[in-house]
DNA sequence: ATAACAAGAACAAAAGGAGAACAAGTATTT
DNA sequence: AAATACTTGTTCTCCTTTTGTTCTTGTTAT
Protein backbone atom coordinates (compact mmCIF):
# COMPACT_ATOMS: atom_id res chain seq x y z
CA UNK A 1 0.00 0.00 0.00
CA UNK A 2 1.85 3.18 -1.12
CA UNK A 3 0.77 6.54 0.88
CA UNK A 4 2.63 9.67 1.57
CA UNK A 5 2.28 9.06 5.30
CA UNK A 6 4.84 6.75 6.71
CA UNK A 7 4.32 4.51 9.69
CA UNK A 8 6.36 3.79 12.17
CA UNK A 9 7.04 0.68 13.40
CA UNK A 10 4.77 -0.14 16.02
CA UNK A 11 1.72 1.88 13.69
CA UNK A 12 2.62 -0.48 11.19
CA UNK A 13 2.34 -3.43 13.62
CA UNK A 14 -0.95 -2.34 14.73
CA UNK A 15 -2.22 -2.01 11.45
CA UNK A 16 -1.29 -5.60 10.52
CA UNK A 17 -2.91 -6.69 13.63
CA UNK A 18 -6.29 -5.27 12.60
CA UNK A 19 -5.71 -6.71 8.71
CA UNK A 20 -5.06 -10.22 10.21
CA UNK A 21 -7.41 -10.30 12.77
CA UNK A 22 -10.36 -8.24 11.61
CA UNK A 23 -12.48 -11.73 11.22
CA UNK A 24 -11.56 -12.59 14.89
CA UNK A 25 -13.56 -9.85 16.01
CA UNK A 26 -17.42 -10.19 15.80
CA UNK A 27 -18.13 -6.10 16.59
CA UNK A 28 -15.22 -3.88 15.53
CA UNK A 29 -12.75 -3.80 18.62
CA UNK A 30 -12.82 -1.32 21.64
CA UNK A 31 -9.21 0.43 22.61
CA UNK A 32 -9.12 -1.77 25.61
CA UNK A 33 -9.97 -5.19 23.45
CA UNK A 34 -7.31 -3.92 20.93
CA UNK A 35 -4.68 -3.23 24.23
CA UNK A 36 -5.53 -7.17 25.44
CA UNK A 37 -5.01 -8.92 22.40
CA UNK A 38 -1.48 -7.10 21.52
CA UNK A 39 -0.15 -7.15 24.64
CA UNK A 40 -0.81 -3.62 25.85
CA UNK A 41 -1.19 -1.85 28.83
CA UNK A 42 -2.42 1.19 28.56
CA UNK A 43 -5.67 2.57 26.86
CA UNK A 44 -3.56 6.16 25.40
CA UNK A 45 -0.85 4.52 24.37
CA UNK A 46 -2.77 2.88 21.65
CA UNK A 47 -5.06 5.66 20.96
CA UNK A 48 -1.85 7.63 20.03
CA UNK A 49 -0.92 4.90 17.41
CA UNK A 50 -4.85 4.39 16.24
CA UNK A 51 -4.97 8.47 16.00
CA UNK A 52 -1.85 8.32 13.54
CA UNK A 53 -3.68 5.61 11.73
CA UNK A 54 -6.54 7.70 10.86
CA UNK A 55 -4.54 10.01 9.78
CA UNK A 56 -2.72 8.07 7.17
CA UNK A 57 -6.36 7.26 6.57
CA UNK A 58 -6.37 3.51 7.15
CA UNK A 59 -8.61 3.53 9.93
CA UNK A 60 -12.06 5.56 9.84
CA UNK A 61 -12.16 8.21 11.83
CA UNK A 62 -13.95 7.54 15.38
CA UNK A 63 -15.26 10.53 17.25
CA UNK A 64 -16.03 9.58 20.32
CA UNK A 65 -18.28 6.77 18.78
CA UNK A 66 -17.76 3.43 20.65
CA UNK A 67 -16.15 0.14 19.32
CA UNK A 68 -15.09 2.48 16.27
CA UNK A 69 -11.79 1.07 15.12
CA UNK A 70 -12.52 -0.47 11.45
CA UNK A 71 -10.40 0.04 9.10
CA UNK A 72 -10.77 2.16 5.62
CA UNK A 73 -12.99 0.64 2.80
CA UNK A 74 -9.30 1.60 0.48
CA UNK A 75 -7.55 -0.14 2.86
CA UNK A 76 -9.25 -3.41 2.89
CA UNK A 77 -9.51 -2.99 -1.00
CA UNK A 78 -6.01 -2.69 -0.82
CA UNK A 79 -4.96 -5.38 1.09
CA UNK A 80 -7.17 -8.31 0.66
CA UNK A 81 -6.62 -7.92 -3.29
CA UNK A 82 -3.04 -7.60 -3.22
CA UNK A 83 -2.42 -10.68 -0.85
CA UNK A 84 -4.78 -12.72 -2.66
CA UNK A 85 -2.75 -12.50 -6.15
CA UNK A 86 -1.55 -15.51 -7.79
CA UNK A 87 -3.06 -18.97 -7.49
CA UNK A 88 -2.86 -20.99 -4.48
CA UNK A 89 -0.58 -24.11 -3.52
CA UNK A 90 -2.53 -26.14 -0.99
CA UNK A 91 -0.69 -28.56 -0.43
CA UNK A 92 0.56 -32.23 -1.60
CA UNK A 93 -1.29 -35.39 -3.15
CA UNK A 94 -0.06 -38.62 -3.18
CA UNK A 95 -1.37 -41.39 -4.58
CA UNK A 96 -3.56 -43.26 -1.99
CA UNK A 97 -3.30 -40.45 1.05
CA UNK A 98 -5.74 -37.60 1.92
CA UNK A 99 -4.23 -34.14 0.64
CA UNK A 100 -1.92 -32.75 3.00
CA UNK A 101 -2.72 -28.97 3.13
CA UNK A 102 -0.66 -26.15 4.42
CA UNK A 103 -1.24 -24.26 7.40
CA UNK A 104 0.12 -21.02 5.64
CA UNK A 105 -0.99 -21.06 1.94
CA UNK A 106 1.53 -19.85 -0.55
CA UNK A 107 0.70 -18.16 -3.44
CA UNK A 108 2.47 -18.88 -7.17
CA UNK A 109 2.37 -16.42 -10.03
CA UNK A 110 1.70 -19.34 -12.45
CA UNK A 111 1.47 -18.15 -15.93
CA UNK A 112 -1.93 -17.39 -17.69
CA UNK A 113 -0.74 -20.66 -20.45
CA UNK A 114 -0.65 -23.28 -17.69
CA UNK A 115 -3.93 -22.49 -15.80
CA UNK A 116 -7.41 -21.54 -16.60
CA UNK A 117 -9.19 -18.22 -15.94
CA UNK A 118 -11.95 -20.37 -13.66
CA UNK A 119 -10.91 -21.35 -9.99
CA UNK A 120 -7.48 -23.33 -9.64
CA UNK A 121 -5.37 -24.10 -6.86
CA UNK A 122 -1.58 -26.17 -7.04
CA UNK A 123 -0.79 -29.08 -5.92
CA UNK A 124 2.79 -30.85 -5.10
CA UNK A 125 2.88 -34.52 -6.54
CA UNK A 126 4.15 -37.61 -4.47
CA UNK A 127 4.82 -40.36 -5.98
CA UNK A 128 5.36 -41.53 -9.65
CA UNK A 129 1.79 -42.75 -10.45
CA UNK A 130 1.34 -40.41 -13.68
CA UNK A 131 5.14 -40.91 -14.58
CA UNK A 132 4.87 -41.86 -18.10
CA UNK A 133 2.87 -39.20 -18.72
CA UNK A 134 5.62 -37.66 -17.29
CA UNK A 135 4.40 -35.70 -13.87
CA UNK A 136 7.38 -36.46 -11.75
CA UNK A 137 7.53 -37.18 -8.42
CA UNK A 138 7.96 -33.67 -6.52
CA UNK A 139 5.96 -31.57 -10.14
CA UNK A 140 3.85 -28.92 -9.17
CA UNK A 141 0.21 -29.44 -11.18
CA UNK A 142 -2.36 -27.01 -11.72
CA UNK A 143 -5.68 -28.19 -10.96
CA UNK A 144 -8.93 -26.68 -11.99
CA UNK A 145 -11.36 -26.66 -9.24
CA UNK A 146 -14.44 -28.74 -10.61
CA UNK A 147 -16.69 -31.39 -9.67
CA UNK A 148 -17.09 -33.35 -12.66
CA UNK A 149 -14.89 -34.60 -15.53
CA UNK A 150 -15.07 -35.64 -19.55
CA UNK A 151 -13.86 -39.87 -19.89
CA UNK A 152 -10.22 -39.50 -20.50
CA UNK A 153 -9.23 -36.39 -18.33
CA UNK A 154 -6.47 -36.29 -15.54
CA UNK A 155 -8.54 -35.72 -12.53
CA UNK A 156 -7.93 -35.46 -8.80
CA UNK A 157 -9.75 -37.94 -7.48
CA UNK A 158 -10.80 -38.45 -3.51
CA UNK A 159 -11.83 -41.97 -3.05
CA UNK A 160 -13.95 -43.32 -0.45
CA UNK A 161 -14.10 -39.69 1.05
CA UNK A 162 -10.45 -40.39 2.92
CA UNK A 163 -8.03 -40.77 -0.03
CA UNK A 164 -6.55 -38.21 -2.66
CA UNK A 165 -5.02 -39.28 -6.03
CA UNK A 166 -4.30 -37.92 -9.37
CA UNK A 167 -5.20 -40.17 -12.12
CA UNK A 168 -6.68 -40.48 -15.41
CA UNK A 169 -10.44 -40.82 -15.19
CA UNK A 170 -13.04 -43.56 -17.00
CA UNK A 171 -17.12 -42.79 -15.88
CA UNK A 172 -19.32 -45.44 -17.14
CA UNK A 173 -22.85 -45.91 -15.54
CA UNK A 174 -21.91 -48.61 -13.16
CA UNK A 175 -18.06 -48.27 -12.94
CA UNK A 176 -15.46 -45.69 -12.25
CA UNK A 177 -11.97 -46.11 -13.54
CA UNK A 178 -8.89 -44.82 -12.04
CA UNK A 179 -6.05 -45.36 -14.27
CA UNK A 180 -2.14 -44.46 -13.59
CA UNK A 181 -0.01 -43.66 -16.40
CA UNK A 182 2.70 -45.93 -14.92
CA UNK A 183 2.95 -48.88 -16.24
CA UNK A 184 3.79 -50.86 -12.99
CA UNK A 185 0.87 -49.80 -11.67
CA UNK A 186 -2.89 -51.48 -11.60
CA UNK A 187 -5.81 -48.92 -13.00
CA UNK A 188 -8.61 -49.11 -9.81
CA UNK A 189 -12.27 -49.76 -10.24
CA UNK A 190 -14.72 -47.96 -7.98
CA UNK A 191 -18.43 -47.75 -7.97
CA UNK A 192 -19.67 -44.21 -9.06
CA UNK A 193 -20.42 -42.77 -5.49
CA UNK A 194 -17.06 -44.08 -4.42
CA UNK A 195 -15.10 -41.34 -6.37
CA UNK A 196 -15.41 -37.57 -5.44
CA UNK A 197 -13.92 -35.10 -8.27
CA UNK A 198 -12.31 -32.65 -7.46
CA UNK A 199 -10.59 -30.85 -10.28
CA UNK A 200 -9.22 -31.49 -13.60
CA UNK A 201 -5.72 -30.89 -14.34
CA UNK A 202 -4.85 -28.34 -16.39
CA UNK A 203 -1.01 -27.58 -16.55
CA UNK A 204 2.14 -29.23 -14.73
CA UNK A 205 5.57 -27.46 -13.63
CA UNK A 206 8.76 -28.58 -12.77
CA UNK A 207 12.08 -27.19 -11.08
CA UNK A 208 15.49 -28.39 -12.05
CA UNK A 209 17.20 -26.62 -9.41
CA UNK B 1 20.68 2.86 -12.51
CA UNK B 2 22.55 5.61 -13.66
CA UNK B 3 23.21 9.05 -11.86
CA UNK B 4 25.59 12.19 -11.64
CA UNK B 5 26.96 11.30 -8.64
CA UNK B 6 28.91 8.09 -8.07
CA UNK B 7 29.04 5.65 -5.77
CA UNK B 8 31.77 4.48 -3.75
CA UNK B 9 32.36 0.67 -3.85
CA UNK B 10 30.57 0.74 -0.26
CA UNK B 11 28.17 2.99 -1.01
CA UNK B 12 27.09 0.82 -4.10
CA UNK B 13 27.58 -2.49 -1.55
CA UNK B 14 24.58 -0.81 0.22
CA UNK B 15 22.23 -0.05 -1.82
CA UNK B 16 22.83 -3.48 -3.73
CA UNK B 17 21.80 -5.16 -0.07
CA UNK B 18 18.79 -2.76 0.26
CA UNK B 19 17.55 -4.00 -3.25
CA UNK B 20 17.69 -7.67 -2.84
CA UNK B 21 16.97 -8.17 1.05
CA UNK B 22 14.46 -5.56 0.76
CA UNK B 23 11.44 -8.36 1.27
CA UNK B 24 13.92 -10.05 4.17
CA UNK B 25 12.37 -7.04 6.59
CA UNK B 26 9.19 -6.65 7.45
CA UNK B 27 9.80 -3.07 8.01
CA UNK B 28 12.03 -0.54 6.92
CA UNK B 29 15.47 -1.54 8.70
CA UNK B 30 16.89 0.96 11.15
CA UNK B 31 20.34 1.60 11.31
CA UNK B 32 21.23 -0.83 14.03
CA UNK B 33 19.30 -3.46 12.10
CA UNK B 34 21.12 -2.76 8.72
CA UNK B 35 24.71 -2.89 10.50
CA UNK B 36 23.75 -6.04 12.18
CA UNK B 37 22.39 -7.25 8.65
CA UNK B 38 25.33 -6.38 6.50
CA UNK B 39 28.04 -7.30 9.34
CA UNK B 40 29.08 -3.72 10.53
CA UNK B 41 29.39 -2.50 13.75
CA UNK B 42 28.98 1.04 13.96
CA UNK B 43 25.87 3.00 13.15
CA UNK B 44 27.89 6.05 12.83
CA UNK B 45 29.55 4.33 9.64
CA UNK B 46 26.67 3.13 7.91
CA UNK B 47 24.97 6.85 8.22
CA UNK B 48 27.50 8.40 6.72
CA UNK B 49 26.83 5.65 3.56
CA UNK B 50 23.33 6.45 3.37
CA UNK B 51 23.44 9.84 3.61
CA UNK B 52 25.43 9.96 0.63
CA UNK B 53 22.79 7.59 -0.80
CA UNK B 54 20.05 10.30 0.26
CA UNK B 55 21.86 13.02 -1.37
CA UNK B 56 22.21 10.84 -4.91
CA UNK B 57 18.29 9.82 -4.78
CA UNK B 58 18.22 6.47 -3.70
CA UNK B 59 16.90 6.45 -0.40
CA UNK B 60 14.62 8.70 0.91
CA UNK B 61 15.32 11.22 3.59
CA UNK B 62 14.77 10.44 6.86
CA UNK B 63 15.16 13.41 9.02
CA UNK B 64 15.62 12.62 12.22
CA UNK B 65 12.48 10.25 12.04
CA UNK B 66 12.58 7.01 13.06
CA UNK B 67 11.11 5.02 10.27
CA UNK B 68 13.86 2.95 8.94
CA UNK B 69 15.65 3.24 5.73
CA UNK B 70 13.63 2.97 2.67
CA UNK B 71 14.34 3.06 -1.09
CA UNK B 72 13.19 6.06 -3.31
CA UNK B 73 10.19 4.88 -5.64
CA UNK B 74 12.23 5.93 -8.38
CA UNK B 75 15.15 3.76 -7.02
CA UNK B 76 12.36 0.81 -6.79
CA UNK B 77 10.85 1.22 -9.98
CA UNK B 78 13.95 1.64 -11.84
CA UNK B 79 15.24 -1.57 -10.45
CA UNK B 80 12.30 -3.68 -10.53
CA UNK B 81 10.58 -3.21 -13.73
CA UNK B 82 13.27 -5.50 -14.91
CA UNK B 83 11.60 -8.47 -13.11
CA UNK B 84 8.14 -7.42 -13.34
CA UNK B 85 7.80 -7.40 -17.26
CA UNK B 86 8.33 -10.90 -16.55
CA UNK B 87 10.44 -13.75 -18.25
CA UNK B 88 10.83 -13.32 -21.78
CA UNK B 89 9.33 -16.64 -24.52
CA UNK B 90 12.11 -16.23 -27.52
CA UNK B 91 10.64 -19.36 -29.45
CA UNK B 92 10.66 -22.53 -30.14
CA UNK B 93 13.95 -25.31 -30.10
CA UNK B 94 13.66 -28.54 -32.07
CA UNK B 95 16.67 -31.41 -31.70
CA UNK B 96 18.53 -30.33 -35.12
CA UNK B 97 17.03 -26.97 -36.01
CA UNK B 98 17.79 -23.86 -34.78
CA UNK B 99 15.95 -21.94 -32.58
CA UNK B 100 13.16 -20.35 -34.47
CA UNK B 101 13.60 -16.73 -32.74
CA UNK B 102 9.68 -15.28 -32.24
CA UNK B 103 9.83 -11.64 -34.23
CA UNK B 104 7.70 -10.24 -31.34
CA UNK B 105 9.04 -11.69 -27.99
CA UNK B 106 6.22 -12.51 -24.89
CA UNK B 107 6.64 -12.49 -21.36
CA UNK B 108 5.41 -14.99 -19.40
CA UNK B 109 4.61 -14.26 -15.62
CA UNK B 110 6.83 -17.62 -14.23
CA UNK B 111 7.01 -18.11 -11.13
CA UNK B 112 10.15 -17.97 -9.03
CA UNK B 113 10.05 -21.78 -7.86
CA UNK B 114 11.28 -22.53 -11.63
CA UNK B 115 13.05 -20.08 -12.50
CA UNK B 116 16.53 -18.45 -11.13
CA UNK B 117 17.12 -14.66 -9.98
CA UNK B 118 19.91 -14.82 -13.34
CA UNK B 119 18.58 -13.65 -16.09
CA UNK B 120 16.18 -16.55 -17.91
CA UNK B 121 14.53 -17.22 -20.86
CA UNK B 122 11.88 -19.68 -22.33
CA UNK B 123 11.71 -21.87 -24.98
CA UNK B 124 9.43 -24.28 -26.59
CA UNK B 125 10.15 -27.70 -26.88
CA UNK B 126 9.61 -29.65 -30.42
CA UNK B 127 10.38 -33.06 -30.36
CA UNK B 128 11.02 -36.11 -28.17
CA UNK B 129 14.64 -35.90 -27.60
CA UNK B 130 13.84 -35.32 -23.40
CA UNK B 131 11.00 -37.63 -23.54
CA UNK B 132 12.21 -40.02 -20.95
CA UNK B 133 12.88 -37.30 -18.80
CA UNK B 134 9.27 -35.78 -18.82
CA UNK B 135 9.64 -32.97 -21.16
CA UNK B 136 7.41 -33.55 -23.69
CA UNK B 137 7.01 -32.05 -27.37
CA UNK B 138 5.29 -28.53 -26.46
CA UNK B 139 6.21 -28.14 -23.24
CA UNK B 140 8.11 -25.00 -22.06
CA UNK B 141 11.40 -24.81 -20.46
CA UNK B 142 12.99 -22.40 -18.63
CA UNK B 143 16.46 -21.53 -19.27
CA UNK B 144 18.98 -19.58 -17.16
CA UNK B 145 21.26 -17.93 -19.59
CA UNK B 146 24.70 -18.89 -18.96
CA UNK B 147 27.70 -20.32 -21.26
CA UNK B 148 29.44 -23.16 -19.03
CA UNK B 149 27.89 -26.27 -17.06
CA UNK B 150 28.97 -29.51 -15.18
CA UNK B 151 28.27 -32.39 -16.98
CA UNK B 152 25.18 -34.04 -16.10
CA UNK B 153 23.17 -31.31 -16.76
CA UNK B 154 20.56 -30.58 -19.20
CA UNK B 155 21.74 -27.76 -20.93
CA UNK B 156 20.38 -25.51 -24.42
CA UNK B 157 23.69 -26.44 -26.93
CA UNK B 158 24.45 -24.99 -29.80
CA UNK B 159 26.29 -27.37 -32.28
CA UNK B 160 28.68 -25.85 -35.12
CA UNK B 161 27.02 -22.36 -34.36
CA UNK B 162 23.66 -23.62 -36.28
CA UNK B 163 21.76 -26.05 -34.95
CA UNK B 164 20.09 -25.44 -31.27
CA UNK B 165 19.08 -28.63 -29.18
CA UNK B 166 18.43 -29.59 -25.44
CA UNK B 167 20.37 -32.55 -23.97
CA UNK B 168 22.24 -33.81 -21.52
CA UNK B 169 26.06 -32.73 -21.54
CA UNK B 170 29.19 -34.65 -20.25
CA UNK B 171 31.99 -32.73 -21.40
CA UNK B 172 36.07 -33.83 -21.53
CA UNK B 173 39.15 -32.40 -22.44
CA UNK B 174 38.66 -33.50 -25.63
CA UNK B 175 35.26 -34.41 -26.72
CA UNK B 176 31.90 -32.99 -25.45
CA UNK B 177 28.80 -35.45 -25.47
CA UNK B 178 24.98 -34.66 -25.64
CA UNK B 179 22.95 -37.21 -24.64
CA UNK B 180 18.71 -37.40 -25.24
CA UNK B 181 16.68 -38.99 -22.90
CA UNK B 182 15.25 -40.77 -25.42
CA UNK B 183 16.10 -44.52 -25.86
CA UNK B 184 15.73 -44.39 -29.38
CA UNK B 185 17.91 -42.09 -29.65
CA UNK B 186 21.98 -42.02 -29.82
CA UNK B 187 24.19 -39.93 -28.10
CA UNK B 188 26.42 -37.38 -30.05
CA UNK B 189 29.83 -36.50 -29.96
CA UNK B 190 31.07 -33.70 -30.82
CA UNK B 191 34.58 -31.17 -30.64
CA UNK B 192 34.38 -28.86 -27.36
CA UNK B 193 34.74 -25.89 -30.13
CA UNK B 194 31.82 -27.02 -31.92
CA UNK B 195 29.72 -26.82 -29.11
CA UNK B 196 28.49 -23.51 -27.52
CA UNK B 197 26.12 -23.64 -24.62
CA UNK B 198 23.19 -20.69 -24.40
CA UNK B 199 22.03 -21.79 -21.09
CA UNK B 200 20.90 -24.80 -18.89
CA UNK B 201 17.66 -26.16 -17.83
CA UNK B 202 16.10 -24.81 -14.23
CA UNK B 203 12.24 -25.35 -15.08
CA UNK B 204 9.76 -26.72 -17.09
CA UNK B 205 6.15 -26.28 -17.75
CA UNK B 206 3.32 -27.69 -19.67
CA UNK B 207 -0.38 -26.81 -20.35
CA UNK B 208 -2.92 -29.91 -20.36
CA UNK B 209 -5.49 -27.27 -21.71
C1' DA C 1 48.97 12.00 0.80
C1' DT C 2 44.45 11.76 0.11
C1' DA C 3 40.20 9.47 0.22
C1' DA C 4 37.44 5.71 1.96
C1' DC C 5 36.10 3.35 5.75
C1' DA C 6 35.37 1.39 10.61
C1' DA C 7 34.56 1.98 15.42
C1' DG C 8 32.87 4.14 19.21
C1' DA C 9 31.34 7.89 22.32
C1' DA C 10 28.05 11.29 23.15
C1' DC C 11 23.78 13.72 22.31
C1' DA C 12 19.00 15.04 21.16
C1' DA C 13 14.90 13.94 19.22
C1' DA C 14 11.50 10.50 18.34
C1' DA C 15 8.90 6.53 19.64
C1' DG C 16 6.71 4.00 22.77
C1' DG C 17 4.62 2.75 27.25
C1' DA C 18 2.06 3.40 31.80
C1' DG C 19 -1.22 5.54 34.18
C1' DA C 20 -4.30 9.29 35.88
C1' DA C 21 -8.07 12.20 34.95
C1' DC C 22 -11.93 13.62 32.28
C1' DA C 23 -16.02 13.59 29.32
C1' DA C 24 -19.02 11.61 26.11
C1' DG C 25 -21.33 7.62 25.08
C1' DT C 26 -23.92 3.25 26.62
C1' DA C 27 -26.29 0.24 29.74
C1' DT C 28 -28.91 -0.49 33.90
C1' DT C 29 -31.85 0.58 37.43
C1' DT C 30 -35.38 3.08 39.55
C1' DA D 1 -38.50 8.67 31.28
C1' DA D 2 -35.11 10.07 34.50
C1' DA D 3 -31.37 8.94 37.29
C1' DT D 4 -27.57 6.15 37.95
C1' DA D 5 -23.58 3.41 37.19
C1' DC D 6 -20.52 1.71 33.92
C1' DT D 7 -17.88 1.67 29.70
C1' DT D 8 -14.95 3.70 26.48
C1' DG D 9 -12.71 7.43 23.70
C1' DT D 10 -9.74 11.31 24.60
C1' DT D 11 -6.15 14.09 26.59
C1' DC D 12 -2.24 14.81 29.39
C1' DT D 13 1.95 14.10 32.04
C1' DC D 14 5.95 11.47 33.18
C1' DC D 15 9.16 8.12 32.06
C1' DT D 16 12.33 4.69 29.48
C1' DT D 17 14.13 3.04 25.36
C1' DT D 18 15.29 3.37 20.63
C1' DT D 19 17.32 5.60 16.89
C1' DG D 20 19.24 9.22 13.84
C1' DT D 21 22.99 12.37 13.98
C1' DT D 22 27.50 14.32 14.85
C1' DC D 23 32.38 13.97 16.16
C1' DT D 24 36.72 12.20 17.06
C1' DT D 25 40.14 8.74 16.40
C1' DG D 26 42.42 5.21 14.06
C1' DT D 27 43.15 2.10 10.01
C1' DT D 28 43.42 0.74 5.19
C1' DA D 29 43.90 1.21 0.31
C1' DT D 30 45.06 3.56 -3.88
Amino acid sequence: MQNIYHLTRKQQQVLDFLLENQDQFLQPPTLDELCLAMGLKSRGSLHKHIQELINAGYIEALNRRQRGVRLTAQCLAENTVASETGTPFVGAIAAGMPIEALENIRYMNVPDEIKTDKPCYILQVKGDSMIDDGIFDGDWVIIEQQSYASNGQIVVALIDKADATLKYIEQYPHETVLIPANKHMQAMRFHPKQVEIQGVLVGQMRSYK
